[in-house]
DNA sequence: ACTTGGCACTCGGCAGCAAGGAGTGCCAGT
DNA sequence: ACTGGCACTCCTTGCTGCCGAGTGCCAAGT
């Protein structure tokens, strides 16, 4: 009963500190939501909420703000995500229409996702280890380089400069490219190692060398990259909300210009689909702590290929923010399974 | 003489205001510099460099900051390019060391010209038009939808989802594919259509609508696409000079995320390999009118393939840029070279 | 056991004011 | 043509006092 009016409170005093950016009052609170007590009930509710670490004042004799682990509880226990206006539907699908590269698809979506939450937006490209393997071709680039591009059934190209130290002819090249065509086209990435392992012995003694180079380079192309790009959009939104966080955006334009910690920020919410949030210092990553990270699977068909999500200050509209995202995911995953 | 030194007090002008960002009065600018002359002659010259258009003062009683105008002739006959420190270079020397792939080279660069200039820097991809064709494939995705793949000799890939209409057989596939290569391989991209116009005519009627789609997509990739991928890096540098322009990083962040943009930019300085500066409104982009864009082309042997540059704060330190930028598109344009 | 009104208290923010100082423009002298 | 002197402007800084929002606590009411 008093537990439930003191959410109630925190519930209001996250709402409006989200709309106004400023600390929250007593005697604000009690006239803007109908509590039904008054503003010295509140007050005590205040002091137990604090006292539970949920909310906070900057100074003595200022409102309350709330605290990392405030919108944790809000997050978790009293919001719901709020699907998106008529008017947003419309504009995803007007936006997001006609397109026809993987490319385009990616861009195109991670912009969208920018300007309909007004924050950071980044998308990760459909993992290739779920894919599979559509075509590989070899191509010498002269002396001793050669250029090995795997194209994967969504449509996404990896291409590789290989040094083999050793010349290799166009013969032995189409000779090499054809074995490793028929025994791993149409299987998933994953599953490439096993399958040309052994291929090396099928090939004479001296030109074994530069066979070797080239099947070790495919590989480490299957293993390693798999989901090593990330798209950006929307980093001037930094801006709006500038003074917010400690004082200067530079520390989160530092950490959103590493694709690695772009790659974490998106690879640890791996729980499959489900809508992760990461509040504050949640994030592990150093100048995005007091940022707030909303991320979600999109799928292929009905496998999971990638993440995608956005990046705005620990005080955004999390129920807007997180209906967009899923909202975006889902259109995503539905362009993706359609095209193939 | 009185124009020499009124030339050298604009001169001091400049480089006292790029150090300590603020404006500069006649006193201290006498100390600082020895021009020999009391600080009243001084403020002579600066009232004449005032109605000249070169220099302004913020607000009456404050000290002297250069204009645009003021900028462009210490650019243009005040300064001369000033060359890395021996740290510099070797710093140049093993950040660019080993690079393989087309794209590590320009992530390398880009990144370490925005480090060793401490601003925005960007790179344009060599140009696809003044390279060669290495090799061209089509692979089949499955329905009507093809994918073209275009391997330049400068290690640029370029990729085309192509949407025929009509199915094509591997056959037809493998047999335009065939014609084309033998047709187009090891000319340069600007000569491609004439050699693949009358393409078509050697394939029999009922071919011929699928054939004309493709070649109709290779033309489009080789005459569109020029130089549309820039590369950028060190945004976050932005937030040290923050509140220099009118208040917000924003306008700036905003136009940074358009490619177009930055294809201007880059690429209206089209005159050759020659350092190009443009300052403050000098920029025709709306967001980056209190910012400089140094510019400069590098080679690829000796002809000019793309250009990379840096965008900073009008007071920013020209010679260093300057410096740094053209030893940068040296060393790429050596790499690139050597490369082949 | 809660809730409420009252009250004293704290503290940030803001207007107003004065002093200080940097810098200018001009003039008369060399 | 340069210089020193001088009056003037106006930004900056620090100080003051005041106001008001907001709190915490207590005693009284339900």
């Amino acid at each position: 009963m008093v537990e439930d009016r003191r959410l109630a409170v925190l519930r209001a005093i996250v709402e409006d500190y989200v709309s106004t950016h400023e600390p929250v009052g007593s005697r604000a609170l009690a006239e803007r939501h109908s509590l039904g007590v008054s503003p010295a009930t509140i007050r005590n509710d205040m002091a137990a909420l604090e006292d539970e670490g949920l909310i906070a004042q900057p100074h003595t004799s200022a409102g309350r703000v709330p605290t990392d682990q405030g919108y944790r509880v809000f997050v978790d226990r009293l919001s719901q995500v709020k699907p998106l206006s008529v008017a947003e539907r419309r504009a995803i699908g007007t936006f997001l229409d006609g397109t026809v590269d993987l490319d385009d698809v990616m861009q195109r979506s991670v912009r969208l996702l920018a300007q309909i939450t007004r924050q950071v937006a980044m998308i990760q490209y459909p993992s290739l280890t779920r894919s599979t393997v559509r075509h590989i071709e070899l191509v010498g680039l002269g002396a001793s380089r050669i250029l090995l591009v795997l194209i994967a059934d969504t449509g996404r190209v990896e291409q590789r400069v290989i040094d083999t130290g050793v010349p290799m002819s166009d013969d032995l090249l189409g000779r090499l490219r054809n074995r490793i065509v028929e025994r791993v086209n149409g299987i998933r990435l994953v599953d490439v190692a096993p399958q040309v392992a052994d291929l090396i012995e099928s090939f004479p003694l001296n030109e074994r060398p530069a066979v070797a180079t080239v099947i070790a380079s495919l590989l480490e192309t299957v293993v390693e990259r798999h989901e090593e790009r990330v798209m950006l959009a929307g980093t001037s939104n930094l801006a709006s909300f500038g003074e917010d966080w400690g004082g200067s955006v530079r520390p989160v334009l530092e950490a959103l210009e590493e694709q690695m910690v772009l790659l974490r920020l998106l690879g640890e919410s791996r729980s499959g689909d489900s809508l992760t949030v990461r509040i504050g210092h949640e994030n592990e990553v150093a100048g995005l702590v007091s940022t707030s990270v909303v991320t979600v699977g999109y799928a292929r068909g009905d496998e999971v290929v990638a993440q995608l999500g956005v990046v705005g200050p620990t005080r955004m509209d999390y129920p807007s923010t997180m209906g967009s995202v899923s909202a975006v995911a889902r259109y995503v995953g539905r362009i993706l399974t359609e095209q193939h």
